[in-house]
DNA sequence: TACCTGTTTCCTGTTT
DNA sequence: AAAACAGGAAACAGGT
């Protein structure tokens, strides 16, 4: 028996998705994509499509982009070497990119210059405007635009990111390669799982603007501030407007049983992590 | 194509 | 009373 058909078609509007959006998203500092990025929706295949002319926040959007495309390990890469524009970006050379990134950093280094004459990557077209452009109703924002937030939110000392050393990636071109010693990672079929998602948040404190917190760093544990916020950012990255933290929490359930996440005892919102999830820990940077 | 994994969806009942 | 939690059941989707 089909219990449901797919449930993104009985969405009624995008108006239901504001309405779930929790009370304290209001709060949340995210002005209209328009006014914090005016350029944006007024020359999105102009020159700014072009890597020289992103903003902070774009190079962020391209660095997400290669970790899903790559399904590179986000714990790997030190954001905060990232922490720059477009100009800047592509201005650093291939030592920089192996400085800041490790073994990824050649990678990133090809697919940036790839970028800059053709605006394609590896065949697949990369436009990091496609989260802000499209359906700006149904989400207010993906993540923060960094340069909106005083300097100081975002603290550069932060090594919040496992060393290179810890890298895992298994993208097809390095599992057919012999030539890059890339740690491959077992069968994930759909890109970065919940927990890992969660996790990078947790550990990219510019992207966490209260989003959620940790409780007890050192134990792994932490708590959902914005549940409903981060159930869209998740439903957002998946393709999934109808994302709830009602159904996000029932996967996260099914992490104990893995032993991905731990119970916590009478605390809501307040999970920890289990011994087979990796990469949180302060020890692992 | 069957099977597997990791969700996603829906549900009922319980706890806070 | 509402929100969150717990977990069963089934569907779904991408990968092998």
């Amino acid at each position: 028996m089909v219990r449901h058909t797919t449930c993104i078609m009985s969405i009624p509007s995008t108006a239901s998705i504001e309405s779930q959006l929790p009370t304290t998203w209001s709060s949340y500092p995210c002005p209209d994509i328009s006014t914090v990025m005016p350029s944006y929706t007024s020359s999105l295949w102009s020159q700014d499509y072009k890597p020289q002319y992103w903003s902070k926040y774009l190079v962020w959007q391209w660095l997400q982009q290669m970790v899903d495309m790559h399904q590179i390990d986000a714990a790997s890469i030190h954001f905060q070497n990232f922490d720059v524009d477009g100009r800047q970006l592509c201005s650093m050379t291939y030592q920089d990119f192996t400085r800041a990134a490790g073994t990824v950093g050649p990678i990133l280094y090809q697919s940036l210059n790839e970028l800059k004459w053709s605006g394609q990557h590896l065949g697949v077209e990369f436009n990091p405007l496609d989260m802000i452009k499209s359906e700006p109703d149904d989400f207010p924002c993906s993540f923060p635009e960094p340069s909106i937030y005083p300097a100081d939110i975002f603290d550069p000392s932060c090594q919040c990111l496992a060393p290179v050393a810890s890298l895992t990636i298994s993208s097809p071109d390095t599992k057919r390669s012999h030539s890059r010693p890339h740690q491959i990672k077992k069968h994930n079929p759909r890109g970065t799982h919940l927990w890992e998602f969660i996790r990078d948040i947790l550990l990219n404190p510019e992207w966490n603007s209260g989003l959620l917190k940790w409780e007890d760093r050192t134990d792994g544990v932490f708590r959902f501030l914005k549940s409903e916020a981060v159930a869209q950012l998740w439903g957002k990255k998946k393709n999934n407007s109808s994302m709830t933290y009602e159904k996000l929490s029932r996967a996260m359930r099914y992490y104990y049983k893995q032993e991905i996440l731990e119970h916590v005892d009478g605390r809501r919102l307040v999970y920890k992590f289990g011994k087979n999830a990796q990469g949180w820990r302060e020890s692992e940077k």
